[in-house]
DNA sequence: TCAAAAGTGTTCTGTATACACCCATGG
DNA sequence: CCATGGGTGTATACAGAACACTTTTGA
């Protein structure tokens, strides 16, 4: 055992990032604070990390407490360390990456906590550095979707391709041609047909998929540009 | 002001993976350490975070004092947060990640702080969990050389297309076809030629490019793959 | 003058794109 | 029966991969 006494010791914070998509918008998942510091203005979820407390294991604790599920998708974003970020007292907050199936959170959880549901665009100020960390997160998202099949986080576990459509065009706010866009998902393998169809559809019903978990864990990290070929598809 | 006296306060300290390439390989600048802990074992370069000090700046005030230089590529990686990984005191390390131009950096610098420039192949064992930030970088480096034009940070400021080639070699440990890597590279419109050729060559000469710095900031972010051609170039 | 490395060109093939057509559904 | 949205097909353009040839250099 070896102390490190001359050394300042930090509050160490978890702040999460949750994405939804509602069929229509990426929504933001932020509380209404009513605790200080910063009563009445809107955060993200966050708290400090406990004593012993692993940080992977804070972001799963802070996750389960506001959306009542346990498998999320979630990631390390970055840490956010600047030394003026909270004014109260020195504090590094060690920022997670969250993507949901909105269908399947609990309700009731969110609004213990005075959380809501914001559409991008629509997202109130937030505290402190919350701003740009929902900015990065953001850009995370335009990045990662677009190389790894991580889409398919915010979808329910049975959806169509249209479905899956209109969450790209959100993320990315464009229009995408709807039959490059199938064939092109289609031709990864990574979707099974479940047999079913799309009920409440006023038009033709769509097929409904579900997402191949084997091939997906396998293809995971399989997207790649710059390098040769043989490298997008190994590994 | 606002204080949080019931949360907790914990080290937070920063460790740096240094990348460097010597024509040949890719090495990391790794520390033999002559103080306590683990005293005679090697480890990435690090400290504590100060008071009052950005979390960037500390990645920079460490990067200088063993390389003596300022303007280096420094992304941050990842936070390592596991509540056992220093058994002498709870510690949270943010971890950055660095490229330097090898033949510029201070040797009289990384001599005095017992620091050694190692292969990959070649790198011992690590404290901590320090081989495991040894590995992610890796991974890192892997993944975004192939996405964006980061290689350049590891070569001299004029450089040659063949050892761009090697840099690459090295990273992804393949062959890779001389003639369309070097039309790859050529319709970036990075590249600026910059008259001369490389001596010291038995052979015939290399040109020696030199990097766009504008066009390298204007596209730095431009590549994808999955979504539309058009989301490639642009942004 | 020759081996080794650097530079330039050509062909082929796969993938992305743009666009046309047909099918199912409920009002 | 028709407007709306979903599924399938085809031609074209472009970029990556494979491979051949020429040029330069110093020993």
């Amino acid at each position: 055992m070896t102390n490190y006494p001359e050394a300042s010791r930090i509050l160490v914070a978890i702040d999460c990032i949750i994405f939804g998509f509602d069929g229509k918008d990426i929504k933001l998942l932020l509380i209404k604070r009513n605790f200080e510091p910063e009563m009445g203005k809107w955060s993200l979820m966050g708290g400090f990390v406990n004593k012993d407390e692993d940080l992977s294991d804070g972001a799963t604790r802070i996750l389960y407490n506001l959306t009542g599920l346990k498998n999320i998708y979630v990631e390390q974003l970055a840490t956010f360390g600047k030394a003026g970020r909270d004014p109260g007292e020195r504090t590094v907050s060690v920022v997670f990456f969250a993507l949901i199936k909105i269908d399947e959170h609990d309700s009731e959880a969110v609004k213990s906590h005075h959380a809501a549901w914001i559409a991008l665009e629509d997202r109130p100020r937030l505290i402190f550095d919350h701003e740009q960390m929902v900015v990065q997160a953001i850009e995370h998202l335009k990045y990662n979707a677009a190389l790894h099949p991580i889409g398919f986080e915010l979808l329910p576990e049975r959806f169509t391709i249209p479905q899956l459509q209109k969450l790209y065009e959100a993320i990315y706010n464009i229009p995408i041609d709807r039959r490059n866009f199938s064939r092109k998902l289609l031709s990864t393998g990574l979707l099974i047909d479940t047999g079913d169809k799309n009920s409440h559809s006023a038009t033709k019903k769509a097929i409904l998929y579900k997402l191949d978990e084997e091939k997906y864990k396998a293809k995971f990290h399989s997207f790649w540009n710059f390098m040769p070929d043989s490298m997008r598809r190994s590994d």
